[in-house]
DNA sequence: CAAATAGTGTCTGTAAGACAATATATG
DNA sequence: CATATATTGTCTTACAGACACTATTTG
């Protein structure tokens, strides 16, 4: 019954990470060029492989493989799912854990070669399971946003409720009621007016610009029903 | 820049299962005693290596260790998070993929030696991070339990309203409008009643007993707005 | 002032909870 | 029939969405 309790053949421990921004409003993901085998020159989530010697866990080698492979800093980062079997990396059975990173356009890096952001719905296929792991973040976005401020990491300093609101359209696909929404964001507690600053624009009244109060900064606000 | 693409120190790959049941109303876990070092006797939450020639995935490790080291089968499963680092096991560098399974107490295996069932506020230490496991496992019931059908899974064939209802009321700990709770299981369309059949009981009207439709045997049913 | 969007007040319908009446067992 | 719990009906309250009104900017 009781079996040998050694791993006797090598499982690879990767992770992968869905980088999600809004370029001009559309959801986006950002995909790198493979540089090696397997599928060397495919575009694919950003990803490697676990380095025992330097990552204090696998969150911490997410961020690597963030920074090193995709020149991204400080992106809001949660732990998607893990992915595993034999046959989704054609180097043997391997171990996938996860990422779904949030960041604002501004401060994705300059476009260089080897490295672009295609909206979600074009991504066309994907190497590895990356598709399955695309999906997967889409649905966890999709899911938080209902309930969540989530959103909000999609912004850089500050914002307004109008555009925040827009985004949270688009993420769920249905258009929200504004008075409610309002009445929400106020109830979750986690925005601030920043004093004086309004956001210039077009021939209309502008919008008051927000930012997340700081002691949400790292953290997300919760609604217990919804919006 | 880009660094070796080996991964040149091993990683250690395990799962680790949180049994959930409820032995006589009270939530509990499943503990087993270890059999070899590390903590070779200590009380610990079902776990091994992921076996890469026998298993399809790492669900299938969890389902097998459930199997081997407590006798357990046909648990409703789901993954639950993955946690890694040097200093979770003294092995080495590890990554555990963690479970989260839900069974009635009747599919217990007979309690034998080195097997407990233990209430979750009552586990005292537990080695490697099986305490942070075992919380984040705990988390999860109950934010689930809170808009999905996730409880029925502690039951069996068949159950009444109220009973399910307690149980409801026992994860959440705080108790439940009766009406407002039935109107919500009706609503999720999830339950059926079995025909005919009553629970025998006190001095009393019995209560009508109710199965889990066939096609929400494997599936949960998900509220939109909680409960 | 006309146009355009931001922000707010208020009404209405829906859904959740309180309360209570009815139903059906046992002794 | 007294008692105990199941089940259902109905009233009340709270919240989400619809609608419309006010506010503030540019040209």
């Amino acid at each position: 019954m009781m079996q040998s309790e050694t791993a006797s053949i090598q499982v690879l421990t990767t992770v992968d990470v869905v980088v999600l921004t809004l370029v001009d409003g559309v959801l986006s993901v950002v995909l790198v060029q493979r540089e090696r085998a397997p599928f060397a020159g495919v575009w694919a989530l950003p990803g490697g492989y676990i380095h025992a010697q330097e990552d204090a866990d696998a969150h911490a080698s997410a961020a690597r493989v963030l920074r090193s492979k995709a020149g991204i800093e400080d992106a809001y980062l949660e732990q998607l799912a893990t992915f595993s079997g034999p046959a989704r990396d054609p180097r043997g059975w391997s171990v996938a854990i996860s990422y779904c990173a949030l960041i604002p356009q501004q401060k994705l890096p300059t476009p260089r070669q080897g490295l672009k952001m295609v909206p979600v719905a074009a991504t066309g296929q994907l190497p590895f399971d990356h598709g399955q792991i695309l999906q997967a973040a889409l649905a966890r976005v999709r899911s938080k946003s209902q309930y969540s401020s989530l959103p909000v990491h999609f912004f850089g300093e500050s914002f307004t409720l109008p555009q925040l609101q827009q985004v949270y359209e688009s993420i769920l696909g249905e258009p929200l009621n504004k008075v409610s929404f309002r009445r929400k964001m106020d109830e979750l507690g986690m925005l601030e007016p920043v004093p004086g600053q309004m956001q210039a624009g077009g021939a209309h009244r502008p919008a008051q610009l927000h930012r997340v109060r700081p002691e949400f900064r790292q953290q997300l606000a919760l609604s217990a029903r919804g919006l």
